[in-house]
DNA sequence: CCAAAATGATCC
DNA sequence: GATCATTTTGGG
């Protein structure tokens, strides 16, 4: 007998963290070209995974097993699936850790469900005899409108479900199979938009221009806040639109926010496509599909959309692009803004990049001529921009046990008596960051974590904030058995809640928080109260500084400036500097400049005369050059290597093999082990590493050769991380 | 001594 | 990520 061909195989990426794809052979007559959806059988099950190319040979036949069955759904496009394999070589992780994310939809690709709808058969208009009173209102309803399901057209015609079966037995209508989906309105962007001011319009022109162009650019989008970006980049997508193109938009998770939809709404008509982590599976599969087949103009969503299966990509925003949250830490470590980037470069679209307070990398960018850049010089509508002053506490010491200053208890005062709106601005969630025990000093801490446990005095509970661990507020100290000898230590927005009715016993007070205890809905609705002045004071941590205009608000004061810059954090000063200049932007309207008073023990500090005299430029080339001089991003790049696990030695043991095998070449420099900043979280000992090279040495290779030398024992984890955005 | 629990290797 | 074979542990 002649020997057989050997079976064609192909590569299958599966979603799981494999380190590659896996070949399967083809069984005779299927068709799969790459992209595809398959069901392969894994060991004992089965599961999906895409074609990713031919086969690679390598695997023995024996081994070799077919594909199952082809799903019914899209196939992957190229620029997708090379957009994966981008990010897992750019972030190290294995290509089916990001593909997982490029399907987040598994129900999604299974056969769409089908209806049989009804419509008029062909010529059946001459058998007038057969056309009783009934019979015609069905056909009526058909007459202009598509083909519908047999309940809905009963209904309209005012007929029993039998009259249309009847028809259709006689010939009169014509059954039809149709797949069943959600359908989606098509911004249109023919609305008129509002009108632009010249910078406004000069700016929507030249992204305007980047769209009809359908070429990768990429452009940052720079203006105080209140400048109009948004509209400038409603101006983009309407091109987008009128192209025919689709549209991705990305925001921090908490500032896709309803006055953000509604704005969209008013210039295009509808809402676009939300996507996040709080849709249903129902949602998500109809969203997904809707974008894979192109009848989804707009999504806006979280970092997560960005692995959406776009059918013709035309335009990418990102707003508020150098918001941290864009960075993932856990999983795949990549951060969205950059990875968005090469996602608009690999399918040939303009990105536009969109801040107030521009992250130092963007910056880079632009004066290297990597990025484009429009600026809008002043806030639109003749609106001026808050008041900005620093209160130095060290003076106007508020009393023991208090922690707003008499500048702005009095500064409050006189908002109130106006009729206006005050915003308390304190990034700490609780009643207290940590509680002490009177008798012997020492506080309470997470039995997992290296964290004070946080107060949360109106749930009654001790909650850890790194970890979620919770307890009843104990009345025994465990350190030295002393009943109730707990103090609360230090301000959170419950506490100054607390204050805030003390002053003002009479005001409308309210907390914004994003505790889980806040739903999205309660949010919104206390949004709308805040907008509509049914509130005087609002309390908040960031959530409160994101994404919202309240007309009403001309006061912001926040009470601890001095909060994120401590703790040796690279970005610690530039951080502080962009959610300080965010929050002090809601304050303001049109006939009333606000004012912004920032409680600080260091009014001298660069980041504080930057915000009082409003020179952001200044600040900015000040961190630039720290930053150079340091070699630190953007001028050179970072790598972090965390090494955790429950037993301290078996983590110690492997970094002292990480360490031994650290490279060693001209602008490398490996820093650590050091305990890691979070020393222990969720039970695990953590070690980190840091890896800094110069901006031209790519820091994935030498990554790659190094750690593949290292073997880990099950319990420890290694996690990498390429360019770390925070370093706690 | 056995069995549950932890660990490691493999999946094409 | 899930599964299975292998090693470790701990209770009697």
């Amino acid at each position: 007998m002649p020997q057989r061909a050997t079976k064609r195989t192909v590569r299958v990426l599966l979603p799981l963290p494999l380190g590659d794809a896996y070949d399967y052979s083809v069984p005779e007559g299927l068709e799969v070209p790459a992209g595809t959806f398959v069901i392969v059988p894994l060991g004992k099950r089965e599961t999906v995974g895409v074609v990713w190319g031919e086969g690679s040979g390598e695997v023995a036949e024996a081994k070799l097993r077919d594909i199952e069955e082809v799903l019914p759904a899209l196939p992957m496009g190229d620029a997708l699936r090379r957009f994966v394999d981008w990010v897992s070589a750019y972030t190290l992780a294995p290509p089916g850790a990001v593909l997982r994310m490029a399907m987040s939809s598994p129900s999604a690709l299974e056969a769409p469900k089908t209806e049989l709808v009804y419509r008029p058969a062909e010529g059946s208009e001459g058998e007038a005899l057969k056309l009783t009173a009934a019979r015609r209102r069905v056909l009526d309803a058909l007459k202009e409108g598509p083909a519908m399901p047999i309940a809905e057209l009963a209904h309209i015609a005012g007929v029993g479900t039998s009259v249309v079966k009847t028809m259709a037995a006689i010939g009169l209508l014509e059954p039809v199979e149709r797949t069943v989906r959600r359908s989606f309105p098509r911004p249109d962007g023919l609305h008129d938009g509002p009108v632009l001011s010249e910078a406004q319009k000069s700016a929507a022109d030249a992204l305007v221009a980047k769209v009809e162009a359908e070429a990768f650019s990429a452009t940052l989008l720079d203006g105080v806040p209140g400048a109009g970006k948004t509209e400038v980049y409603f101006e983009a997508i309407a091109a987008a639109l009128k192209a025919g193109r689709q549209v991705l938009v990305l925001l921090p998770e908490i500032a896709l926010t309803s006055q953000w939809l509604k704005r969209f709404e008013d210039r295009f008509g509808c809402l676009p496509a939300p996507w996040h982590s709080g849709l249903t599976s129902l949602e998500r599969r109809e969203t997904w599909r809707g974008i894979a087949d192109g009848r989804v103009g707009v999504v806006v969503g979280a970092r997560s959309a960005l692995f959406l299966p776009f059918e013709r990509l035309g335009l990418v925003v990102v707003d508020e692009e150098h918001d941290g949250s864009f960075k993932q830490d856990d999983g795949v470590a990549y951060n969205a803004r950059d990875m968005a980037v090469v996602r608009a470069r690999l399918v040939g679209a303009p990105i536009v990049l969109a801040s107030a307070t521009p992250a130092l990398e963007s910056v880079v960018n632009v004066t290297t001529g990597r990025y484009g850049a429009l600026h809008l010089p002043g806030r639109h509508g003749g609106q001026t921009l808050a008041k900005l002053q620093a209160v130095d506490l060290r003076k106007e010491a508020p009393s023991r046990g208090h922690w707003l200053s008499p500048p702005v208890v009095e500064a409050m005062k006189q908002t109130m008596a106006a009729g206006e709106q005050t915003l308390l601005f304190l990034n700490r969630r609780g009643y207290a960051p940590m509680t002490l025990c009177r008798a012997c000093g020492s506080g309470i801490e997470c039995p997992q974590c290296s964290a004070w446990l946080v107060e949360h005095r109106f749930r009654r509970v001790l909650v850890c904030h790194h970890c979620g661990y919770s307890e009843p507020p104990p009345r025994e100290c465990r350190k030295c058995g002393a009943i109730d000898q707990f103090v609360a230590c230090g301000p959170g927005v419950e506490r100054l809640a607390e204050e805030a009715l003390e002053l003002f016993p009479e005001a409308r007070l309210e907390l914004f928080t994003s505790d889980s205890l806040m739903s999205r809905t309660e949010a919104a609705a206390a949004v709308e109260r805040m907008i509509e002045g049914k509130i005087d004071i609002l309390i908040g941590t960031q959530m409160a500084a994101k994404g919202h205009h309240f007309p009403g608000l001309t006061l912001v004061a926040v009470v601890d400036a001095d909060l994120g810059l401590n703790g040796g954090d690279l970005r610690a000063a530039e951080r502080t500097f962009q959610m300080l200049y965010q929050v002090a932007g809601r304050a303001g309207r049109e006939d009333r400049p606000g004012r912004a008073l920032i409680q600080t023990y260091q009014p001298e500090h660069a980041v504080m005369q930057a915000l009082v005299s409003g020179d952001r430029d200044r600040f900015v080339s000040a961190e630039l050059a720290d930053r150079e001089l340091a070699g630190m991003p953007p001028y050179g790049r970072l790598a972090s290597l965390i090494v955790s696990g429950p037993d301290p030695a078996a983590v110690d043991n492997v970094c002292t093999a990480i360490a031994r095998r650290a490279p060693h070449q001209d602008g490398v420099t490996v820093l650590g082990p050091s305990v890691a900043p979070m020393a222990l979280l969720r039970g695990r000992h953590r070690r980190r590493f840091l890896l800094k090279t110069k901006r031209d040495i790519a820091v994935q290779p030498l990554l790659q050769a190094w750690l593949a030398q290292i073997g880990l024992p099950n319990s420890v984890r290694l996690q990498v991380d390429v360019d770390p955005y925070s370093f706690l």
